[in-house]
DNA sequence: CTGAAAGCGCTAACAT
DNA sequence: ATGTTAGCGCTTTCAG
């Protein structure tokens, strides 16, 4: 179903379904409305591929996501939400599969779809500094190397992480370990600096046998998880204050699984807030960030970029601490 | 950054690069070697439009949804999980928006796409019947008519909502009311004849008062529900069963506005268990879909479709009921 | 082993 | 008002 079939069935050339279709000067009322009715029998669209060829512009914004988890599905639905009524669709693309492990997927997907399918784009924590620029406006959310180069949006990392190991301190406990998240993610470097701030200022000294590279996803995290809970490793921390909802999920299935206790046992402290932190069981505290608005504001500030609005180039929104089931004053 | 300034800055013609990077024959060691150093240097990745316009397969699956919200992006979690591994890439395309009230949209969405960018795709709740059958495989997830015409991937919607009337019922409820969903899907077929079911069996006759169309959105099960709990509409049901848990959290909000207590007033029970029905206050009674592992068959139906492998063309998965705190005994 | 040329579906100048 | 033509970036015969 081309626009050559709807050109023959309606005797005319392509060039007029063309112009037809897309409301342009210089045809006839009469074979306009011929056109038109070939269109609507044959139900012909036109094709998004070869129009964008052709075209600057195809009115649809990227969304480039590693792979659709949690975090980035709620970011979507921010974004979703907010798109509604721009006359903009969206196209979400997730070109780094196979574990995540494919580094500069987004350096990749950007410029597989750039120039042509999509009009801007919003890049979901790329690994690498987009360091040559596209020529489509590109919005990061939580990016590797934090505020610099391209236009951002994030939340406040380090404080959302201070907060989360306060509120273990004021439990009670002084054991905190860290499950780090991904090296290459300025995210997850604030997160242990907010971590060690707050056991600085707690007066504790950082035990580095406590820290560990959790990597974010639950495969990751797993055997770091396990090194932490080994009671041959070392004293037993009372807490862990994981770098994502993900893979403090995990570490509470990891400590279930060593016959530990959540909360009893081990508080567990996670970071996101993504909807499956309240399934666990127990239900995570967590720091939250707000996703759904970061993906709203990350499409705003897209659409500005396009329209040569002038916009800050970073945005960073607040944290809050969630306080579920999972934290509780250490045993003893 | 096309394939000519490639070809340009390597000295040999476009033919030369598009077989270098495509692994063809006839091309002799050095210079594909020169090639692939000025692709690395240049950060040459070839676009996915102007490839798919010529070539007939493009390794990407579609992914076709109204709009990025907790149902859908579930199921797409439960896709991206399983596409790993394949070398398949996902395009998760959202081209209803508006408030999906654009009928239609997955036709149209699917006319833009197919043929070109994507090899095959999974169509979210479609609202029409996909009569005129694309060149491509098409499984539908939660389809318009039922099982019929397409594949088709679902749950056990009838006694899915049989089991969630029958847990009112043994709870003690009477007067059950039904917030209906959209009138064009046949999930909300199947789950208006559930509850008709269950009560019939209990020797219940429905009171068509209670039964009303919700839409399956907060905003258009808003009037629905105000309606429902009215008491100048009648006597007032002890408990709503709605069709899918976004319009059951709006009826426990609107039920809380009005100043009835949640369950203790008035029970509500959802159904899909999406992440966000366990972070209501009080979380939320539901029937749970397999939606990952529906997702994931999903895109193992289409897989085997595109590799011409036989298979069933209707996969019906079961649904369970996950007792939270939004259900309990009616008053008095 | 390499390059010239055609053509995928479409739009935009440019004729007629 | 309509049609012809070129060309978007790429792959693929087909000559050389």
């Amino acid at each position: 179903m081309t626009i050559s079939d709807v050109a023959r069935v309606a005797g005319v050339s392509v060039a007029t379904v063309s112009k037809v279709v897309n409301n342009r000067y210089g045809v006839s009322p009469s074979t306009a409305e011929r056109v038109l009715a070939v269109v609507a029998e044959l139900g012909y669209e036109s094709s998004l591929v070869a129009r964008s060829l052709r075209r600057q512009s195809t009115n649809v914004i990227g969304v480039l996501v590693a792979e659709f988890e949690p975090y980035s599905t709620e970011l979507l639905k921010g974004i979703s939400a907010a798109v509604d009524g721009t006359g903009y669709e969206l196209l979400a693309y997730s070109g780094g599969s196979d574990g995540g492990a494919k580094a500069g997927w987004e350096r990749r997907s950007l410029s597989r779809l750039a120039g042509t399918l999509i009009d801007a784009a919003i890049v979901v924590t790329p690994t690498m500094v987009m360091s040559e620029p596209v020529d489509i406006p590109v919005v990061a959310v939580d990016p590797h190397t934090g505020p610099e180069g391209t236009h951002t949006v994030d939340s406040d990392n380090t404080t959302g992480a201070r907060d989360a190991v306060q509120h273990l301190l004021d439990l009670g406990h002084r054991r905190i370990a860290h499950l780090g998240g991904r090296t290459d993610l300025e995210s997850a470097r604030l997160r242990e600096l907010g971590y060690r701030q707050a056991l600085e200022a707690a007066g504790i000294a950082v035990d580095p046998h406590l820290v560990r590279i959790g990597g974010y996803r639950p495969e990751t995290a797993d055997t770091p998880a396990r090194e932490l809970l080994d009671p041959a490793t070392g004293v037993r921390p009372t807490a862990v204050f994981a770098a994502n909802d993900q893979s403090a999920i995990h570490v509470i299935e990891v400590a279930q699984e060593l016959g530990l206790r959540v909360p009893e046992d081990l508080s567990v402290v996670g970071f996101d807030n993504v909807p499956e932190s309240a399934t666990s069981t127990p239900p995570l505290t967590t720091v939250a960030q707000p996703l759904h608005r970061m993906g709203a504001e990350a499409l705003r500030m897209v659409l500005d970029l396009l329209e040569g609005a002038p916009r800050e180039q970073h945005l960073r929104l607040p944290t809050s601490l969630v306080v579920r089931a999972s934290t509780a004053p250490p045993p003893d």
